[in-house]
DNA sequence: TTTTGAGTTGTTCGA
DNA sequence: GTCGAACAACTCAAA
């Protein structure tokens, strides 16, 4: 123990957790009682403000967060307002002497966690911060010329050639509460959650947030689904993915946790060195490291097009198919049931967020901050990196762009990967009986067909909004216009 | 400095 | 129904 009985602040933010969480393990190893913070940052946030399935998720995380604290000895101090004065704030009351915690990456969090850091060291507080929520730190991963990777591939073969990252650390088994313990704000007060109208009922059927929820998740999937991931991540009908998005956006897991989790699942099934579905799950996780190194390097990512020639491109102002696109009345059964699941459970399969991203780019061209926007609002998963790093990858403009020539047919996206329709049955349900053959394209099906399987078009599910054909030619035609040469 | 091979996820058309 | 080619040109990363 120290002389002193000063006590540590962890200030928590996306590492709502307690395993493998570097900022927390420090301030254990070194004795004094821990001041544990969360602040609700809004103020700084500027445009990314958390949206509404964000802050539901963080309120059963926060609560989830201060039981497990309580639970070893130190309770959760929840406080609103700007960050620097609140952590000047917390010193005062509490006569802390240090201040630990885990890398953010947002641009704003950045400039504003320095700020804060320059200040306390000023002051001779011991100041620290760690790698909490990747593999490695963005500046950690370079090219040969030291450059950062602006293709996939080749930084995925350089995080590869790394070996495995260190290992997690232990959660502390007990902490010291402070002799002075500040006040907190109840969480209840932060209205976090929805009440008028409560529309998150969807949201706590399919979730379970908080780190015991996401171990849980992780747990299961490395028990089965992983196994055929490579296969049936693609099929929206199964339960072939992870789930794990918002827990780790929240930090209720960390990236070196699930890798090393995974890698000994493997193991432990075949002697190989890594099957396949483990490598490409990884090979995922490696995407999510991929999207906060471009935002590291590239600090307008959300707001503007990485390949310059894009912010000429010829944008439609479309208030009418921006609305039946968010409320999945598109007349494209799997866009829409892509819409209505992202809108009901706050998540969507990752092969229907392409098809849906295409649709509102390629097929009705309108700008893809729009659906970023969109995306931020209703997702539980709702990540700056991620987010932006996403929607430009599909316009074609970002980094490892796709070529503009891949433009979804949502009619064969739909066939393809769901066959069998389970998944637009279960979200379009107004079409459920139509058969296979036609469920994917409601307006080819005979009139008795619609009929027997109770659909009007225009009155029980909608026309298309634009014949795909035709909105694939006009989008070709649109970048031909911002080609260079 | 120059060269070389490669670049998550697609669609359409014609043989 | 199946298969291969075409769909652009450019930029990246390493040698």
């Amino acid at each position: 123990m120290p002389a002193s009985s000063a006590p540590t602040l962890v200030w928590f933010r996306r590492d709502l957790r307690l395993f493998d969480n570097p900022a927390l393990a420090a301030a254990a190893d070194r004795g004094a009682p821990v001041l544990a913070l969360y602040i609700l940052d809004d103020a700084d946030a500027g445009d990314w403000k958390p949206g509404g399935a964000s802050r539901w998720w963080l309120h059963g995380s926060l609560k989830a967060l201060g039981e497990a604290l309580s639970k070893i000895g130190t309770p959760l101090i929840l406080r609103r307002g700007e960050a620097a004065e609140v952590v000047d704030a917390m010193i005062e009351e509490s006569g802390a002497d240090a201040v630990y915690w885990n890398r953010r990456y947002e641009p704003w969090a950045r400039e504003r966690d320095s700020r804060i850091k320059d200040a306390l060291k000023k002051r001779d507080l011991d100041v620290r911060s760690f790698n909490g929520g990747l593999l490695y730190e963005p500046w950690e991963v370079t090219t040969k010329q030291d450059t950062p990777f602006k293709v996939f591939s080749p930084f995925w073969r350089e995080i590869q050639s790394k070996g495995d990252p260190a290992d997690p650390l232990p959660a502390p088994e007990a902490l010291a509460a402070p002799e002075a313990i500040p006040t907190s704000e109840a969480l209840e007060d932060w209205s976090l959650l929805p009440s008028k109208p409560d529309w998150a009922g969807g949201l706590r059927d399919a979730w379970t947030p908080g780190e015991a929820g996401a171990v849980a998740r992780l747990e299961d999937f490395l028990d089965g689904t992983v196994a055929d991931y490579k296969a049936h991540r693609n099929l929206p009908g199964l339960a072939g993915t992870s789930g794990l998005s918002p827990h780790l956006h929240f930090g209720e897991i960390s990236p070196r946790r699930i890798w090393h989790a995974a890698r000994a699942a493997s193991e432990a099934r075949s002697n190989e060195a890594m099957d396949r579905g483990t490598s490409t799950f990884l090979s995922e996780v490696a995407w999510r490291e991929f999207s906060y190194n471009l935002l590291f390097n590239n600090p307008t990512l959300p707001e503007t097009s990485l390949r310059q020639e894009f912010e000429d491109f010829p944008w439609r102002e479309d208030p009418d198919g921006l609305a039946a696109w968010r409320r999945g009345r598109t007349g494209y059964p799997i866009v829409d049931a892509g819409m209505r699941e992202l809108w009901h459970t706050g998540w969507m399969h990752n092969r229907v967020r392409m098809i849906v991203a295409s649709f509102l780019i390629k097929d009705l061209l309108v700008h893809w901050r729009e659906g970023e926007a969109w995306f931020w609002d209703t997702l539980v998963d709702a990540d700056l990196a991620n987010n932006a790093a996403s929607w430009q990858w599909v316009a074609g403009c970002g980094a490892d762009a796709a070529p503009y020539f891949r433009i979804f047919n949502p009619v064969l996206q739909g066939e393809k990967f769901d066959g069998d329709a389970a998944y637009v049955r279960r979200w379009v349900p107004e079409i459920a009986d139509l058969p296979d053959s036609v469920i994917h394209k409601p307006w080819e099906a005979k009139p008795d067909v619609l009929r027997k399987a109770g659909v009007t078009l225009g009155k029980t599910y909608p026309h298309p909004i634009v014949d795909h054909a035709v909105a694939r030619k006009r989008a070709l035609e649109a970048l031909e216009t911002i080609k260079k040469g």
